[in-house]
DNA sequence: CGGACTTCGAAT
DNA sequence: ATTCGAAGTCCG
C-alpha cells in the first residue's frame, strides 16, 4: 500500500519498507538526527554531495512536524537539531553512547555520570555490572528502548508493535513527532496523547531481574506451613462454581509456605513455586488468586488479623467514604458499624458506632506493636473508570500488593455518616519501592504527616513501646527489630505428618510446573490463555495471540455500508472494541502487527524452559529417592484431580522449526536415554477437560 | 442496577 | 454451632 509518494526508511533488519531491498552500505543514507537508516536511491531527493550526506536529515527529521506543535515549540526544535547534530559529529562516541546522548538531549534528562545512579542509595543490593549484564543476556537486547538503548522503563508499545519507555515516547512525542521511532508508521493520536504502560512487558522486565536469582537457587528449603494442597490450582473451575459465581469456588491451593499468621513480606524461601517471594506491585486477577498468594488471606473481609494477636493484612478499597489514599500514607477505616443482615453484603450505611473489637482490635494491636502491616490495593474500585486514567493506572482490573506498612496511630471519630469509627493512620515501610514511584530504592523513615481530624478524635492509640518493624540506620533497610511474633499456626500444623506429606508433594509439583506456569501466567493470551504464539499489543495496551485476536473479529467489517430502501449511502465506521477493554481498536486491525520484540523474548523463555527441563526431573527424582517409603500411595491418590492441563504445547512446537533438537544432537546417546516421551510427574492427567472459560 | 446465592476463616 | 465480612456472579 506505499504510494510512490511515501518515503519510508529501513526497517528493524535493514530493508527499504519502499522497494523490500536489503540496500549496500554504499547505498544506505543514516540520519543524523534520528540515525534511522534510509535507502538512497529510494529518495525523493538525495543529497547533492559528500558534505550534505554526512550532515544527512532524513525527510521525517528534516520536514517540519505537525504545524501546531512545532508552532507550540518554537524555536526550541531547532536548537535540539543543532545538539543532536553536534553529537553526531563526535568522532570520540560509540555508536552506543551518541545513541545515550541523544536520548539524554531529547528527554530532558541529564546524567553527568553514568555510575551515579547505580552507586547511590545502597540498599545492599548493588545493581552491578554482573546483574545488570546477566539482565541484559536474558533478554538478549530484543527489547530495548531504541532512544536510550537501554530496557525500557515503563514500556509503551505502539500500533507497529515497537517497544519504548513512557518518557522516552512521549518526549519524542513531545517534539511534535508523529511516526515510530523505529519503523516510521504513523503513530494514532489517541496514542500519542495517552500511551498505556504495556503490564505484560513490565512483568517480562521484572521476571528478567529475577532471572539471575532464581537460576542461582539453591535446594529448596524447608517449608514452614502448607495447607490447601488438595484444592486445585486455580479457584473457581466446578461446574457448579461457575453456574452460581466465584464466591462458590472451592478457594485455590495456597502456594506460599507461610502460616496464614505471618507478618510481614512474603520471601523467596516461602515461595517454592517461584522462589521469588511476592513481590511489591504483583497484582492479581481477583481475591482468591490474591489469596493463594498469602498476601491477603480472607475471602471479603478487608482486614486480615485476630483481635490478641494483631493484623497482618488489609484491603484497601474505597468501599468506605471516609478513607482517604496518599500512596505513601493513607487513613483506613475499622470494620463493622454496618448492618449486613440478611444478604446486604453491600451496604454501605452506618447504623451504629464501631468500636475496637474484632478485626479493628487486631489493627489496634499491630500499631501497638509496630508490626509491618501487608496493603492490598483492589484497582479500579478506588480509581473511576470514567476519569481520564493515567499512564500509570494498571489497565487490568484485580488486586494489588502495595507493600508493607505501619500503623503509626489509631483513634475514634465520628464518620461522615455521624456514627463513630475506627480511624487508623498507614505509613509505608517497604524495603522495595512503590508500584507508582520509579525510585530505586524503599522507603526512608518519613516524618509523620498532620491529620487535622485527630484534633476532634477520641480513643487516641500511639505505638509506646520501640516497633518491632523498623528503620536500621546501619543496613539501611527495614527489618524485624525485635522478633516477629511467632505464629500459632504452623506448629500445628507442622506436627502433622499428613500435612507434611502432602506439602513436599506439593513443592515437587511446583518445583516442575514452576517455569511453564509463569510463562502462562506472565504471557498467556488474554482469549486463549495459552502462552502467545505471534503476540500483538494493541494501543489499550493488552496482549492477544494475532490468530486469537483475528478470530474474536472474523466476519466482522470495520467499515459499514449503510442503506436504506436499497440505495446504499455513505460508509459508516464501525466501533470494535478491545477485547479486554472498551477502546475502539477499529483502526489498529485495519494492520496488524505483531510485536516481534516480545515475541523474541517469549521463544528465549521458551528454550529456557526446555533447557530448565532436564535438571528439574534430575532434581524430582533425588527427592522421590530420600522418601521412597511414601511413594507407594503417591501416584494412585492423585489421579482424580482433573486439573487443567496445557495441551497446545504439541501444536507450537510443529510450528516452530525445532531448533531444541538441533541443540541437543551434541549429546545425543545421553539425551535419548534422559527423555522420556511422557514425563512421569504425575500432574500429566489425561486431557480429557476441553476447559474452556 | 439491585437482589439472591454461594465460600471460607475468624470470632464468639 | 452460628454469625459475619472492603466478594463475585447470574438473573430479572
Amino acid at each position: 500500500m506505499a504510494h510512490d509518494n511515501i518515503q519510508l526508511p529501513c526497517d528493524g533488519d535493514g530493508a527499504c519498507m519502499r522497494c523490500k531491498v536489503t540496500p549496500s552500505a554504499e547505498e544506505t543514507l543514516t540520519c543524523c538526527t534520528c540515525a534511522t537508516p534510509w535507502h538512497v536511491t529510494c529518495l525523493a531527493s538525495p543529497p547533492e554531495n559528500l558534505a550534505s550526506t554526512v550532515q544527512w536529515h532524513c525527510p521525517d527529521c528534516s520536514g517540519d512536524p505537525l504545524p501546531s506543535a512545532a508552532a507550540a515549540m518554537d524555536g526550541s526544535s531547532g536548537e535540539l537539531f543543532a545538539a543532536i547534530r553536534e553529537i553526531e559529529a563526535d568522532g570520540s562516541l560509540t555508536e552506543k553512547e551518541k545513541a545515550r546522548k541523544r536520548q539524554e538531549l531529547v528527554s530532558g534528562r541529564v546524567e553527568e555520570d553514568d555510575d551515579k545512579e547505580k552507586k547511590g542509595k545502597g540498599k545492599g543490593k548493588g545493581k552491578g555490572k554482573g546483574e545488570e549484564s546477566s539482565f541484559l543476556d536474558f533478554l538478549d537486547g530484543s527489547l530495548n528502548c531504541s532512544f536510550c538503548m537501554q530496557i525500557p522503563e515503563r514500556p509503551v508499545t505502539t500500533p507497529c508493535g515497537h517497544n519504548f519507555c513512557l518518557k522516552c515516547f512521549q518526549k519524542w512525542i513531545g517534539q511534535g513527532k508523529r511516526t515510530c521511532a523505529k519503523c516510521r508508521s504513523t503513530i494514532p493520536p489517541k496514542m500519542a496523547n495517552q500511551p498505556r504502560i504495556n503490564s505484560t512487558l513490565v512483568s517480562v522486565i521484572r521476571m528478567a531481574k529475577l532471572s539471575k536469582s532464581n537460576a542461582a537457587a539453591g535446594p529448596l528449603k524447608v517449608y514452614h506451613f502448607v495447607h490447601n494442597q488438595d484444592r486445585p490450582d486455580k479457584a473457581f473451575t466446578t461446574e457448579r462454581a461457575q453456574r452460581a459465581g466465584k464466591a462458590n469456588a472451592a478457594s485455590g491451593k495456597i502456594f506460599v509456605t507461610v502460616p496464614p499468621d505471618h507478618f510481614g513480606p512474603i520471601t523467596a524461601e516461602n515461595d517454592p513455586a517461584r522462589n521469588q517471594g511476592v513481590l511489591v506491585g504483583e497484582c492479581w486477577e481477583d481475591r482468591f488468586e490474591c489469596r493463594q498468594w498469602g498476601a491477603h488471606l480472607p475471602h471479603i473481609s478487608g482486614i486480615a488479623g485476630q483481635s490478641k494477636y494483631g493484623a497482618q493484612s488489609v484491603a484497601l478499597s474505597g468501599g468506605y467514604e471516609d478513607d482517604e489514599d496518599h500512596g505513601e500514607w493513607f487513613l483506613y477505616t475499622g470494620s463493622g458499624g454496618r448492618d449486613l443482615s440478611g444478604n446486604k453484603r453491600t451496604n454501605k450505611k452506618q447504623s451504629f458506632d464501631q468500636t475496637f473489637v474484632n478485626m479493628n482490635e487486631a489493627l489496634r494491636v499491630s500499631c501497638k506493636m509496630g508490626y509491618p502491616v501487608r496493603v492490598l490495593l483492589f484497582l479500579l474500585m478506588c480509581r473511576s473508570h470514567k476519569e481520564k486514567r493515567s499512564s500509570y493506572a494498571p489497565e487490568k482490573k484485580g488486586v494489588r500488593y502495595d507493600g508493607v506498612y505501619r500503623i503509626e496511630k489509631c483513634w475514634r471519630k465520628a464518620g461522615k455518616q455521624g456514627f463513630k469509627v475506627c480511624r487508623y493512620l498507614f505509613v509505608r515501610c517497604d524495603n522495595e519501592p512503590a508500584p507508582w514511584t520509579s525510585d530505586e530504592h524503599g522507603d526512608m523513615p518519613r516524618p509523620l504527616p498532620s491529620i487535622p481530624e485527630l484534633k476532634k478524635a477520641t480513643d487516641i492509640t500511639e505505638r509506646e513501646e520501640s516497633p518491632s518493624w523498623d528503620f536500621d540506620e546501619e543496613e539501611n533497610r527495614w527489618k524485624w527489630k525485635k522478633p516477629p511474633p511467632p505464629s500459632k499456626k504452623s506448629i500445628m500444623e507442622l506436627a502433622d505428618p499428613e500435612e507434611r506429606k502432602r506439602a513436599r508433594e506439593a513443592i515437587k509439583q511446583a518445583r516442575t510446573t514452576s517455569v511453564r506456569e509463569r510463562l502462562l501466567k506472565e504471557f498467556g493470551c488474554l482469549i486463549c490463555r495459552d502462552v502467545m504464539n505471534l503476540p500483538v499489543t494493541t494501543p489499550c495496551a493488552h496482549n492477544f495471540c494475532k490468530s486469537c485476536f483475528e478470530g474474536a473479529f472474523a466476519g466482522k467489517n470495520t467499515i459499514r455500508e449503510r442503506s436504506r430502501g436499497g440505495r446504499t449511502l455513505r460508509s459508516q465506521k464501525i466501533v470494535l472494541h478491545c477485547p479486554s477493554c472498551p477502546t475502539d481498536i477499529s483502526d489498529f486491525l485495519q494492520n496488524l502487527q505483531v510485536n516481534r520484540e516480545l515475541m523474541d523474548v517469549i521463544e528465549t523463555l521458551k528454550k529456557k524452559s526446555e533447557e530448565n527441563q532436564e535438571p528439574a526431573e534430575k532434581e524430582l527424582s533425588e527427592e522421590q529417592e530420600d522418601e521412597s517409603e511414601e511413594n507407594a500411595d503417591l501416584d494412585s491418590g492423585d489421579s482424580e484431580t482433573g486439573k487443567k492441563t496445557e495441551k497446545a504445547d504439541p501444536d507450537n512446537n510443529s510450528q516452530k522449526p525445532k531448533r531444541g533438537r538441533k541443540r541437543r544432537k551434541v549429546g545425543t546417546t545421553q539425551g535419548v536415554a534422559d527423555k522420556k516421551d511422557s514425563p512421569s510427574s504425575p500432574l500429566q492427567v489425561q486431557s480429557s477437560d476441553v476447559d474452556l472459560e
